[in-house]
DNA sequence: TCGCTTTTTTACCATTTGGTAAACTTACGA
DNA sequence: TCGTAAGTTTACCAAATGGTAAAAAAGCGA
């Protein structure tokens, strides 16, 4: 048995171990998520990580294998902010603050936020079960502390999900969308303007009291 | 010289032409835009068109004019909506026209709307110049009218380009996302909710007055 | 029905690509 | 410094894939 780190699931992995891994997975959040799974080959990960091809099968059982754990890593860091809501804070600050945080990622991990649309847009194909067994529970029980604090009359009414899509939809279009933001806004500090103008647009919408126009 | 209808510019196309040409394009929309370019293959295209390979390449020069042929016929279907917004109409209510147009868009062409996304996200490849060229000096001359409508006082302070984005963001997030929205709103009659919020959401941020919350 | 054009099919082909075998090299504890 | 395990490279391979050549089969006007 010469070789077999890939599968050793038991005992310390040694430092090259961890650096490569590091590497193989940096580099592969760059090809994939600028050419998704099936646009992005080995040889490129490979190439981008300065390491050859089989050495990444070294590492990594096979492509899907480093796109799952990049995947799997992903959604945590994704879903950090959402955990971050507190159902005992000021129901207005605490939904502001979400998404603030949302666009900062949106701007500082772009390539994480386009990784993800590219899953998603195809289908989910390697992450169902994940969005259901992690996303979904998480959402309904946020969900339920919006609902909580309509009812309180803190907010405004809203439907808790259509307003996260909402979130994370205005977002998120920053970094995967940033091909055509680019030519429409050329030579602007883009984030700047984002926050104001999301600032404004979902402090109005959930801001109780004042309400606006007419069906 | 046996055969060349696929570079045959002049001359009007036989009906065997359109009626295949049709299907090849329609096939093509439907596997590239749950595919990607990348993913996408020939075979894949060719089968769910009826047809064979090579039959495929008897009527597109190749897998990219196919492509690229889908994503030109799209653009322009994709800013119909924008075109008709009226400078001379009732602003508050050309913009939520243009909301409830692009909302059903997203429902009624959501592979439209993947294929669009899946092109952007990998960074317009095939569609910069486009963009450039058409979508450009259209939001350019959007933004002005809508700027127009504010300094006029018909509307709410708010950047165009940024408006835009967030409609085109929030609407298409339902079709783009689907997977996504799928596993969160189960049985449920997405598209009626999703209406109703984002009445709500542009509503508030547009109307004038009310000036909501504080920075 | 003939003859020519358009369409379609049957074989192929070259490249790309994910992956493997096995030799070779480096790291490192005893 | 020696031996073993960890890590890396070289040389391949089979399948998938975009594309082509050329023969066969429809279409269709006269």
């Amino acid at each position: 048995m010469p070789q077999a780190p890939v599968a050793q699931a038991g005992r310390k992995p040694s430092r090259i171990q961890l650096r490569n891994r590091k590497r193989i997975l940096e580099a592969a959040l760059e090809v994939f998520s600028t050419h998704g799974y099936r646009g992005a080959t080995l040889d490129q990960i490979a190439a981008e990580a300065g390491l050859s091809k089989p050495n990444i099968l070294y590492y990594f059982e096979g492509k899907e294998e480093i796109h799952v754990t990049l995947l799997n890593q992903l959604l945590d860091a994704w879903l950090a902010p959402l955990r971050a809501i507190d159902p005992q804070g000021e129901p207005l600050e605490e939904l502001m603050g979400y998404v603030g945080r949302k666009l900062e990622m949106s701007r500082d991990l772009p390539r994480e936020s386009r990784l993800f649309a590219n899953e998603i847009l195809q289908g989910a194909p390697r992450m169902g079960p994940h969005l259901e067994s992690v996303l979904k529970p998480l959402v309904d029980q946020t969900a339920a502390v919006i609902d909580g604090w309509v009812r309180q009359g803190k907010l405004a009414p809203v439907d808790p999900r259509h307003l996260l899509f909402s979130i994370w939809a205005t977002t998120q279009h920053y970094a995967d969308f940033e091909a055509q933001v680019g030519v429409l806004m050329r030579d602007v500090d883009v984030h700047t303007g984002a926050s104001a103008h999301l600032e404004a647009l979902f402090r109005r919408l959930l801001t109780p009291g004042a309400t606006a126009g007419s069906g």
